[in-house]
DNA sequence: TAGTTTTAAGTTTTT
DNA sequence: CTTAAAACTA
């Protein structure tokens, strides 16, 4: 094809970005740096295939790491060809549990599972693991969770990596027992079990090969060893494989992922093709130079240098701040005022954390100051012991021989079935097939028990049967409508049975949890602790509104809230978020961009944590580094000098990356310039970023130069006098007196309890 | 045994 | 300061 004859889709793409997009017929791993257009590659690459190659669009697969980015990249993808909308996309985790539930059966797997978080996974584990501590099992679920992630069963030997004690192997088969007698999946499941039936069934192998043709990974810097093995089994000699990645992005190491996926991918693939991107077309010149500086500290990089296409802008800020309190303050005042003159919209803001604990602060302050804000990715609603209690009740319902869920709901309200009875009909249940429901209505109970698993089972079968009987979705709605809504509208006049069912699968939602007196038992706590609880339930209501009420809508709306959590938690409905500014974790920003970014708390413990060394340290500076890539036309970094944790104030100390960032691309505010009041304390007036980026001196030989923390010969570092050593430390009036020489000549004098925070200690080789 | 009060412990990051 | 586990009371 020449160049007259590109479709003109294809012309606002560089050369790179369009021989990406044109090559064929090998394996290709795209290099793609930060804000290169890889999203926009792997969109018109799909819809060139479609449209120029003829391929049917069914066979293209796509494959995430975050629902977010399969969501954009789908739309992304129709913009240019409405067809692209039939491509696969997904995350890694969907496309399992996609696989699983057409092709479960060949690993003993029924259709209708429900996937187990984590906290599922805990409940499961401690019942194997009989009275050790809570943190024992934790650390044995993770584990277990690791091992899936390196595609290690419990016979391997390569277990011992993770941990070689017996005791987990046999915990871990164990596990493994309980959860096929179960039924249900664990995350690592979705992606293990896939493979390994690839791997054992050459049929169902053949046919996915066939199916499809391309396969395209984004973040392959992400993919974990089961996520490889998946991809190269998925893989034929036909198929097209094309990754996308960034080795200085990769940041779920904690979660298995390995960058040797992406450094290796020219060996595991043979004759693949390699093209870069390193033409960034989102930030200016010296955020990109502030985020490379960084990262360039990291060993082990393929190592690529980064174009700011467009070019000079302002320098990013570094503001010291005395607290957290006053360092929203300064992140509130900055983004209003921005607003308020009109030069940006509160969507152009993002702040960014390392912790999820640390968003409370801001959000408080947003509210009280009327700031729109969302918060992304916040799991806390789904984590929620009301939510949770729901989606037991419904997950029992689906799966019958879900024990965690059982025992979690079985007794909630108390029936009068304590653990031992539950534990006695879970005993005997699986001897005869593992159908709670079926052989908890047969079993011989005391009377009090048997009367309370009576009212739990005719919830659950009440419930069951409004499911059967939506055959058709639209239709049948009047059926039952004529049942619930009536009832509740009655009610939902009375403050207490405040749950409305509205459309679809809310109804069954909202009478389960009415019905199963879960409603009642949080309302009642919400007397005491404020009314949140029921609140919540009714949002659960409401979303599963969006679903039929039939067994597929139940299963697809409890697969989507496991795989797909990063619901906006629109607790302060009164704003939009599309007028938002933007709360995230360092973690959840990769892939996206925002015109100004504030990255908060970049403080010597938070980021990078303290325990953090080697490859772990390199992991937070390349976390850095995708944070600070985020901004297009600002950056601001903030730090504090203390911050309460555990409800203790501490001192907290400049974060080691700062120091990192190359001079000449960072502009430090430290001066109380246009609001006096964000120094509560007197002493911080002045005080420079320099003092606090040194740890504490060593002794001083006498005790003039130990008050003063200053001795003769110390080489040090000014501002604007650039670089000098001490001559002389001598008492005075107003404390010791320091004389300076800078290596210009110049000589200068100064009070080392206050003029002395604008010098820095340097090393002698300065 | 259920429900409450007291005490201790603890914060990564996420599919 | 918040949450979870242990201890305690009725």
């Amino acid at each position: 094809m020449r160049d007259a004859d590109y479709p003109s889709y294809l012309e606002p793409l560089n050369p790179e970005q369009r021989e990406a997009v044109l090559h064929t017929g090998k394996p290709l791993l795209i290099l793609a740096g930060a804000g290169s257009g890889k999203t926009r590659v792997i969109t018109t690459k799909i819809a060139w295939l479609i449209r120029e190659k003829g391929m049917d669009p069914r066979s293209i697969l796509a494959v995430t790491f975050t629902n977010k980015a399969a969501r954009e990249m789908a739309e992304r993808a129709r913009l240019i060809d409405e067809r692209a909308g039939d491509a696969m996309l997904r995350t890694f985790h969907s496309f399992g549990a996609w696989f699983l539930r057409r092709n479960g059966k060949l690993a003993g797997l029924d259709s209708s599972f429900v996937i187990y978080d984590d906290d599922d996974v805990v409940s499961l584990l401690s019942t194997i693991m009989e009275n050790a501590p809570k943190p024992e099992v934790k650390q044995c679920a993770h584990n277990i969770s690791r091992a899936k992630d390196y595609f290690l069963s419990p016979e391997d030997p390569l277990l011992a990596k993770i941990d070689g004690r017996k005791k987990f192997r046999e915990i871990y088969a164990r596990y493994e027992e309980r959860m096929a007698q179960i039924g249900n999946v664990d995350f690592g499941d979705l992606i293990k079990k896939p493979t390994e039936i690839l791997r054992s069934q050459p049929k169902v192998a053949r046919r996915f090969r066939e199916r499809f043709q391309v396969i395209m990974v984004d973040e392959y810097q992400d993919a974990n060893v089961a996520q490889f093995h998946l991809l190269k089994e998925l893989c034929g000699t036909e198929t097209y494989v094309c990754v996308v990645g960034d080795d200085d992005q990769s940041i779920y190491r904690f979660r298995g992922a390995e960058v040797k996926n992406i450094l290796e991918f020219p060996d595991r693939f043979s004759g693949a093709d390699i093209i870069r991107l390193e033409r960034n077309y989102r930030s200016t010149s010296p955020i990109l130079q502030a985020a490379s500086s960084v990262v360039d500290y990291n060993n082990g990089r393929l190592g690529k240098t980064l174009r700011a296409e467009r070019g000079e802008g302002p320098l990013p800020v570094l503001a010291y701040l005395p607290d957290q309190d006053i360092e929203a303050d300064y992140c509130a005042d900055k983004i209003e005022s921005s607003v308020k003159n009109g030069e940006a919209k509160w969507s152009d803001w993002a702040i960014l954390y390392r912790t999820n604990a640390q968003s409370l602060g801001f959000e408080t302050l947003f509210l009280r100051r009327k700031i729109p804000y969302r918060v992304v990715g916040s799991l806390k609603f789904y984590e929620r012991e009301e939510i949770k209690d729901a989606l037991a009740l419904l997950s029992f319902m689906v799966n019958p021989r879900d024990e965690v869920a059982f025992r979690r709901v079985v007794n909630k309200p108390t029936r009068g079935v304590g653990p031992v009875t539950a534990q006695k009909i879970i005993e005997t249940s699986i001897i005869n097939g593992g159908d709670l429901l079926e052989t908890g209505g047969k079993i011989e109970l005391a009377q009090k028990a048997r009367s309370g698993i009576n009212a739990f089972f005719k919830v659950i079968n009440d419930g069951l049967a409004l499911l059967e009987n939506e055959v058709a979705d639209n239709g049948e709605k009047t059926a039952d409508g004529k049942e619930a809504p009536p009832k509740k509208r009655k009610q939902s006049k009375k403050k207490q049975q405040g749950l409305v069912s509205g459309e679809g699968l809310s109804v069954l939602v909202a009478q389960l949890v009415k019905d199963s007196g879960i409603a009642n038992y949080h309302e009642a706590q919400d007397e005491v602790t404020g009314n949140i609880r029921l609140n919540n339930l009714q949002e659960l209501v409401n979303a599963a509104s969006l679903y039929p009420q039939n067994r597929e809508g139940l299963l697809e709306f409890l697969e989507h809230i496991e795989l797909d959590r990063s619901l906006e938690d629109d607790s302060n409905k009164t704003s939009d978020p599309k007028n938002s500014v933007t709360f995230i974790t360092f973690h959840n920003t990769k892939g996206l961009e925002f015109r100004r970014v504030i990255m908060t708390g970049i403080e010597q413990g938070i980021f990078p944590r303290e325990d953090k060394k080697g490859e772990e340290l390199e992991e937070e500076r390349r976390l850095f580094y995708v944070g600070a890539t985020r901004a297009m036309d600002e950056l601001y970094l903030t730090t504090c000098a203390e911050r309460r944790m555990y409800g203790r104030t501490l001192p907290s100390q400049p974060s080691l990356f700062l120091r990192e960032i190359d001079r000449g691309c960072l502009q430090i505010y430290d001066k109380p310039a246009e609001r006096q009041s964000f120094y509560k304390r007197q002493s911080f007036a002045g005080r420079s970023f320099n003092q606090f980026s040194l740890p504490a001196v060593s002794a001083a030989n006498n005790e003039v130069e130990e008050r003063a923390g200053w001795k003769r010969g110390q080489r040090l570092f000014h501002e604007d006098n650039g670089y000098g050593a001490v001559m002389e430390v001598r008492d005075s009036e107003d404390g010791p007196v320091v004389r300076v020489r800078f290596d210009s000549g110049k000589e200068t004098r100064f009070l080392s309890e206050f003029q002395g925070r604008a010098y820095e200690k340097m090393g002698d080789d300065y």
